[in-house]
DNA sequence: ATGGTTGCTTTGCAA
């Protein structure tokens, strides 16, 4: 089973890339951030006509994601629990049934949380400690758990290309990247350095200043597996070519293929 | 070097 996760800074001026990589890579599941629509405008129809079942959560103008999937959804649930007054559309799970039972796939959108000493900052670490509750749960019930999104987290110097440029953000600092720690000690595997060791291997190139030309890029896109789903993993890659494309997203996918018949 | 680019709520804001 491939499952993918892609930030593809909004659906509607993307959907043509989308389709067109459905088709080329044919993914069972692909969890999808940064939609930038309400569910009304999101483009399910051509989706659906290549064979995927669409779950959104999505706002006006900005955040949103979505689930994919060939496999009908068993239940769908919007928003990371722990606090009634976050508005933003930052989490969606699907759970699906496979021959040995329940597989739950969340996409997530992470707060980038810049600036920093601002409340964008606290936000986001209030959203991991959020985030580390619901892995907590799931893990203590030893399900096959894939939490796959846009983490906005670099969690190594060797996830990017010029570490020291990002020291001031907050996609590097101490914080976050604890925060991202506490979820590897807990017991979830980051799928893709599980696979490949390889430093310079990223998923976000920036729009600005040549970043791509200059290869300048980060890994912040993730799929961290539950121990269950980590003993099926058989392999994981970066689909680079796709910030070639006319009109890119800033992100790439990143797939992984599970040991599910 | 405080630039540079993209998408939406658009001529500002978030990334």
């Amino acid at each position: 089973m491939k499952i993918a996760t892609w930030n593809i800074n909004g659906v509607k001026a993307r959907i043509e890339n989308l389709l067109h990589w459905l088709q080329e890579a044919s993914p069972d599941i692909v969890c999808l951030q940064e939609i930038k629509s309400v569910d009304e405008q999101f483009p399910r129809q051509p989706l659906e006509e290549l064979g995927y079942h669409v779950e959104t959560s999505g706002q006006k103008g900005f955040n949103g994601v979505a689930i994919l999937s060939k496999l009908r959804f068993d239940e769908v649930n919007r928003g990371l629990p722990g606090n009634d007054a976050d508005e933003q559309a930052r989490f969606i799970e699907g759970v699906f049934s496979t021959e040995t039972g329940a597989l739950r796939v969340a996409s997530l959108y992470l707060p980038n949380g810049n600036p920093l000493n601002s409340e964008k900052f606290v936000y986001k670490l209030g959203w991991m400690e959020r985030l580390e509750d619901w892995a907590k749960a799931r893990i203590a019930i030893e399900e096959p758990v894939v939490l796959a999104g846009d983490y906005n987290i670099i969690p190594e110097r060797e996830d990017a290309k010029y570490p020291d440029n990002w020291l001031n953000d907050a996609l590097f600092q101490p914080e976050s990247r604890q925060a991202y720690r506490r979820l590897v000690n807990l017991g979830m595997t980051d799928a893709l350095r599980a696979v490949t060791a390889a430093p310079g291997t990223y998923t976000f190139w920036d729009y600005q200043a040549g970043a791509w030309q200059k290869n300048n890029g980060i890994r912040i896109d993730h799929l961290m597996l539950s121990p269950e789903a980590a003993d099926r993993l058989v392999s994981a890659s970066v689909e680079k070519h796709t910030r070639a494309w006319e009109k890119p997203s800033d992100h790439v996918p990143v797939v992984i293929e599970l040991a599910y018949a």
